[in-house]
RNA sequence: CGGGGUGUAGCGCAGAUGGUAGCGCGCUUGGUUCGGGACCAAGAGGCCGUGGGUUCAAAUCCCGCCACUCCGACCA
């Protein structure tokens, strides 16, 4: 390839609605361009990264019994409609009815599909266990894109089911897959992607994990212990707080607290650290709007993920109205309706004393409550969100920091929600019909490329991994209008090409700072520097995107050198 | 879904108090240059997001849409 005639244009200022790196450097470097919000076209050096990330993980589902198939982009929602998801997903799935008036969606995931696909096939245990995968557009109507190729609407997914039939033989082969994953976040430039314990959400199944990319750009919050190894997305990570109770039980006492609203007033007005209140953090069932009333200890918070598992359905921040019942500020568990409301306890209040709270009627709260004398036994629930520097849940120290990653990846043990809702069972060795127990494992290519890029780049633009760079080197014809330079590299050029090397040459007749500004926002991790210079001293410029090598070799060494450099970085995953 | 911001040339932007458009980069042509985004000269390129209103006259003032974008919520 000739940079002269490759589409896309490669230019030298940011664009303004560039947050992150990875976005305005793919799109500075013409990598690709935005059709609509999270909508993007690839461009060639794009497209060739992403079909070597697909290539990598190709060759590592293959090589743990994966299967590649292929599902529509669009389904009829009946099928939908047998999981019960074509009701339960909100506006992210994609729904439109075709010509004759039939409900049909867009695939923002394939597990019906893959159900549908195999259910008549494995009909029989001696067909167990087997895995199915496809590399392929995704849509989803996310209400909020952003970062580039972080957070879009369209993207390609390597998607993945396995079925089986004992939750033993689930659990041995997610383990396959889980160092499956680790291999292929390896070979794609990213060995420091980490795996996290994960709440599964929508997809249901239990165990789940993700992959994370660390960096201060990513948006999930993940939870890692200093001291062991645990990591946990904060969403699923199990909040563990001692609480110490000093001192004499005092009584319950109505204090008057006029303009007094929140928690933090409350407590700086008697002089109390906020560890010694309870809180009422007041949320709405999205579909009842059923007020729901979590107490929690002053200063924690409350982690609604957690909330949303333990209700079973979603919730919202709620509104307290006039006349509700519920007083804004001064709610507290003393004397609430616990008919009309559903009134939960965090487990930070287990066992404490002499809390500030709110009085359930204007500019009043109570101080002195301990919820065992004065309200009685109450069940203690997890919904608090760990905090920086909070309880370790597997080693007990108090070495929790709080990290920001981009979850390139995941994997989950689905169990039998979808095997059961769509009716998939076969025969077991003693003639009973069983449902099989589903894993799922999905990569998203396009947020992997981009991570990469995120992980790996300067100011002037990526350091692509020879694993998934575009191009292995580039020729820069330093003097396109000097015919021994020209003559020699496009001699280099022919040679490379005979020799299957992965080129692309720059024989534009610009100015060699041009020149070096486009190499580096394509970022081919070998250049080889053609010049008047150095064809002086008979050698050319061997150097590396990443700054490791620059080295004058002899022009008839220069295609033997190269072919040793991209193979012991490919073996090196660099 | 809630709250901000912005829509003017391919990109980045300027266009107080209304008088149908400009700058930088990029692009075309010619010339001089040539190891980290050169210089000179001459060009091409705009329904000023869109619909309505006010006005003799609207990029500019008013109203409604739409799109993009940022923060938050939500998010297999």
């Amino acid at each position: 390839m000739k940079i002269d005639k490759l589409a896309g244009d490669r230019f030298k200022e940011r664009p303004s609605d560039c947050v992150i790196d990875s976005h305005a450097l793919m799109i500075r470097g013409g990598y690709m361009k935005g059709v609509a919000n999270g909508i993007y076209s690839s461009y060639m050096p794009l497209r060739r990264i992403t079909r070597k990330i697909e290539n990598i993980i190709r060759e590592e589902m293959d090589a743990i019994d994966g299967q590649e198939v292929q599902f529509p982009v669009v389904m009829p929602a009946s099928l939908w409609a047998e999981s019960g998801r074509y009701e339960s997903i909100g506006s992210e799935l994609a729904r439109f009815n075709d010509r004759n008036g039939t409900p049909m969606v867009l695939g923002m995931t394939h597990e019906e599909a893959a159900v549908q696909l195999v259910r008549e096939y494995a009909n029989s245990y001696t067909k167990y266990p087997f895995m199915i995968y496809q590399i392929q557009t995704k849509f989803r109507d996310e209400g909020r894109p952003r970062a580039g190729l972080i957070r879009v609407r369209e993207f390609t997914m390597k998607d993945a089911y396995s079925f089986h039939t004992s939750q033993e033989d689930l659990e041995r082969y997610y383990q396959i897959c889980y160092d499956a994953y680790n291999r292929i976040f390896a070979r794609c430039g990213i060995p420091e992607v980490v795996t996290v314990k994960s709440d599964s959400g929508m997809m249901g199944g239990s165990i789940s994990h993700e992959y994370m990319l660390l960096t201060p750009i990513g948006e999930d919050s993940i939870a890692i212990c200093s001291e062991c190894d645990y990591r946990a997305n904060m969403e699923a990570a199990e909040s563990i707080i001692e609480n110490k109770c000093e001192g004499e039980d005092k009584p319950l006492e109505l204090v008057y607290t006029p303009d007094i609203h929140t928690i933090e007033d409350i407590c700086s007005f008697l002089h109390t650290p906020l560890e010694e209140s309870c809180k009422a953090v007041i949320y709405q069932k999205n579909m009842t709007d059923e007020y729901v009333v979590v107490f929690i200890r002053g200063d924690l918070d409350v982690n609604e993920t957690k909330l949303t598992n333990y209700l079973g359905e979603a919730v919202h921040p709620g509104e307290v109205t006039e006349g509700c019942g519920l007083y804004a500020g001064f709610t507290g568990p003393y004397g609430i309706d616990t008919e009309k409301f559903t009134v939960l306890f965090d487990k930070s209040l287990e066992g404490t004393h002499n809390l500030s709270c709110g009085a359930n009627k204007p500019e009043h709260h109570y101080t002195g409550l301990k919820i065992s004398r004065d309200i009685g036994e109450v069940e203690y629930i997890d919904l608090a969100k760990i905090k920086d520097g909070g309880i370790c849940p597997n080693c007990g120290k108090h070495s929790i920091g709080i990290s920001r990653g981009i979850e390139v990846g995941n994997i989950f043990q689905l169990g039998t929600k979808y095997t059961k809702s769509m009716d998939m069972q076969y025969l077991d060795a003693q003639g009973n019909l069983q449902y099989p127990i589903m894993g799922c494992y999905g990569i998203g290519v396009g947020r992997l490329a981009a991570s990469v890029c995120e992980a790996h780049h300067d100011d002037y633009g990526p350091v692509w991994p020879m694993s998934i760079a575009p191009w292995h080197v580039e020729i820069c014809c330093l003097r396109a209008d000097d015919e021994n330079c020209r003559g020699v590299s496009d001699k280099l050029y022919d040679d490379m090409l005979n020799d299957k090397i992965e080129v692309i040459y720059d024989d534009r007749n610009i100015r060699p700072g041009a020149m070096f500004s486009d190499a580096d926002l394509l970022g081919i991790p070998v250049r080889v520097i053609v010049s008047p210079r150095n064809l002086a001293e008979g050698v050319c410029e061997i150097t590396t995107r990443d700054k490791q090598i620059s080295e004058k070799i002899p022009v008839s060494e220069v295609i033997p050198f190269v072919k040793d450099l991209i193979q012991k970085r490919i073996s090196e995953n660099k």
